[in-house]
DNA sequence: AACCAGGGTGATG
DNA sequence: CATCACCATGGT
């Protein structure tokens, strides 16, 4: 049944789900016509918009709703203290303020894995459409929603090699069948990788072909809410050898993942300006 | 240690 | 229509 669901924020610019689910970190949520954005995350399905100083979800989902999205949506946490903070920084501060709705998302760790292995050496558009293929090709459907959920690992180990084709994925499918296999086996733990050392894990994950530091980041950030994580990409690359040639500030070591976000998106749109 | 291929596609001119 | 770049990595 569709009910609706309130996550309260601090305040109202606190979200924005264009920025929020469109600067690189998510790739199934779209805009709709009437205004709303919908999209799959994990194995649920929501439409989601900022109203006033909440985020406002509709969803179907049996239950434990409102904790689902309250998490993946990082309700819990004060973005107006942060972008503060970041905004002693000259850099930031224009970053904060380009994005001021962007926020750090808790994505599903196996979902974020390979789709980050799916972005490799791939644009933002390519990226989603493989990622729309594999789960309309393997997911499991989600009733009600008419949209499908993301492939159980177990299920993408199991296909046969040529099923891989419809995906155009190229060269990263031998690295997809690698991560399905070792998380289907139990070589590699998901879910315990929140208990380990930030270099534990990073190492672990570093065990799949394919997967390397950046990676690995990506997935330790936005899938398991390792927030002192930042990955490198060439945006990143490109914004830290033209604005910290003397090095990321130290003291945003702890949340340095959440502004990389604001980084990442304000690089795009700033620096090749559009 | 520097290059190079991987596959395909959206953006650009 | 040609060219380029793309949230990297592994191989040579």
């Amino acid at each position: 049944m569709l009910h609706r669901v309130r996550l309260p924020l601090a305040a109202a610019g606190d979200f924005d789900p264009a920025q929020t689910l469109d600067c690189g970190q998510a790739f199934r949520f779209t805009p709709t016509a009437d205004g709303w954005w919908e999209g799959v995350a994990g194995q649920r399905y929501c439409k989601v918009r900022g109203q006033g100083a909440a985020i406002e979800v509709d969803c179907f989902c049996g239950g434990g709703c409102a904790a689902h999205w309250g998490d993946y949506f990082d309700a819990g946490r004060d973005y107006g203290t942060l972008k503060q903070e970041y905004s002693t920084d000259p850099v930031l501060e224009k970053a904060v303020r380009h994005g001021a709705g962007i926020r750090l998302l808790h994505q599903d760790t196996w979902e974020t894995l390979c789709s980050f292995i799916i972005s490799q050496n791939n644009h933002i558009a390519r990226i989603k459409g493989i990622i729309r293929t594999l789960c309309d090709s393997f997911g499991p459907p989600i009733p009600g929603s008419g949209m499908r959920g993301f492939p159980a690992p177990e299920t993408l180990a199991a296909l046969p090699v040529d099923s891989w084709d419809v995906l155009r994925a190229g060269f990263r499918v031998k690295y997809l069948r690698d991560a399905a296999e070792k998380v289907s086996r139990g070589q590699l733990d998901l879910a315990g990788l929140r208990a380990l050392p930030l270099e534990d894990a990073r190492q672990a994950l570093m065990q799949i072909y394919g997967v390397g530091p950046k990676v690995a980041d990506c997935t330790l950030l936005f899938g398991c809410a390792r927030m002192e994580c930042f990955p490198r990409d060439v945006w990143i690359k490109r914004v830290l050898a033209e604005y910290y040639p003397g090095g990321f500030p130290e003291r945003f070591a702890g949340t340095a993942g959440i502004a990389q976000q604001y980084l990442f998106h304000y690089g795009r749109g700033a620096l090749v300006e559009k």
